[in-house]
DNA sequence: AGACCAATTTGGCCTGACCAATTTGTGGAC
DNA sequence: GTCCACAAATTGGTCAGGCCAAATTGGTCT
């Protein structure tokens, strides 16, 4: 059972993100709110705190704000992700982009401050993308972890805190799409092995060429997976609008 | 006058940053920090879901605990940098290549999407570059507008947040080292012309060579403001010494 | 209209209290 | 001495009702 607050909290999330309340409008009071959610004012109070963290709303002694979507925090990624029966597939695009930046960024770093013991860290994480048969939910986990292992390397705390955040906000919203993925083993096999190259060398060029192919890899899987679950969705949709016609 | 919670939150967040209270650890109870900020519990229980929502505490029936740093959120930065008389020299250039990069890639971005109008925008904002005299903090306004064209201009809502949120916490904690910057103007002349021409252009490859050269400039203009400042800082302490000695 | 002022609303904070989950202390069994 | 079960104390989550200062609102006078 989650608290009370956050209850209070995800439900103003969604009203604001699904358009309910527009920037600039004025949000219920607290009083009015506690009332609404059957809630005390101090549990309102709380999740109003969570909004104007996220960036949401700008909350003054008179009254509650709500606050352009470009003023929010980087947190409001994983509860816009969140709507919907798919997540926004411009924004899954966007975050890939920028997570594939960084990591061609964190790999860089890693190449020129890195230990030799980290880079050989590196290497163990490419191992597992070798296996042809691994499941598809086990190659994204060796995946991450290879990501993972290249933010803790690069020793760039700012780079870390975005990468974690971005991912920790993108994977539990991309469950919905899982079944649709079909994982292209050989092609990352192919990656893993030139990335063990380079890492060796430590090539940067390489590397960062390496981490490039790798983007394009995850992209084009996206689109596939998207286009097989709209129509998924589309078929479905249609089922039930037929179900209730017979009815 | 700042908000009662909002002391409490930032006290705490100090004493974690600065090492009293150590990962893993756990915080006095919510009572015991009332009486110890003679606050009430409420307020104090805000400063506690900001310190959660940093990513700082895994707040708990039972009790909160301090999280490792590498799990708290993006916004921590600014905390990070306001420790100190300076801001940690290591954290400003993490931030700065973290900036840079996404700048680079932004820029990519935007040429690719962007409208006619908008790269003019951009255009636009080169503009204040050119000029000579311009003061050093006008200089750097001019610099953070044309950062924000290009960032609006890629259309990435996740680049947009983060670049926002470590310049909303870079910039506050530079003044201290602002009197010691030295602007190069002329460098960043030459590099407004060559984006121009890129941009004008559409050229993917040489704006991403303009941003890279301008990264450098930015580098190595707070590498010589921070030796300036750290021997202005260490004069400032010797002449202290002496005085205690002379009373 | 526009400027000014009082009444109301609103967020910030406080006291005191109850519940459920967790932690901690205690005793006994092995 | 170690380990485990059980009770007691602690802790976070929530609630009720109330006061204050700042902001908003609405009416009034110019």
């Amino acid at each position: 059972m989650t608290a009370k607050h956050d209850q209070i909290a995800n439900h103003l999330i969604a009203d604001i993100l699904d358009g309910g309340y527009r920037a600039g409008e004025r949000l219920p009071s607290e009083r009015d709110l506690a009332a609404r959610f059957q809630a005390n004012r101090g549990a309102v109070r709380e999740a109003m705190k969570t909004l104007q963290q996220l960036g949401l709303a700008d909350i003054q002694p008179g009254g509650a704000r709500v606050q352009q979507r470009e003023q929010a925090s980087l947190d409001i990624i994983g509860h816009i992700l969140g709507r919907g029966d798919l997540p926004d597939r411009n924004v899954v695009d966007q975050v890939l982009v920028v997570i594939n930046s960084l990591l061609a960024l964190a790999a860089e770093q890693a190449i020129t401050v890195a230990t030799d013991e980290q880079i050989e860290e590196i290497r163990q994480a490419t191992r597992p993308l070798y296996q042809q048969q691994l499941g598809h939910i086990d190659h994204a986990l060796a995946r991450f972890s290879l990501l993972r292992a290249v933010m803790v390397s690069s020793k760039n705390l700012p780079l870390q805190l975005i990468a974690k955040s971005l991912f920790e906000q993108f994977a539990p919203n991309m469950e919905s799409l899982a079944p649709f993925v079909e994982t292209d083993h050989t092609g990352y096999a192919d990656y893993a092995r030139k990335l063990d190259g380079a890492l060796q060398g430590r090539d940067a060029a390489a590397v960062r060429r390496t981490f490039e192919a790798f983007a394009k890899l995850n992209r084009e899987s996206l689109i596939k997976a998207y286009t097989a679950a709209q129509h998924a969705l589309d078929t479905a949709a249609n089922n039930q609008a037929k179900e209730a016609v017979n009815r």
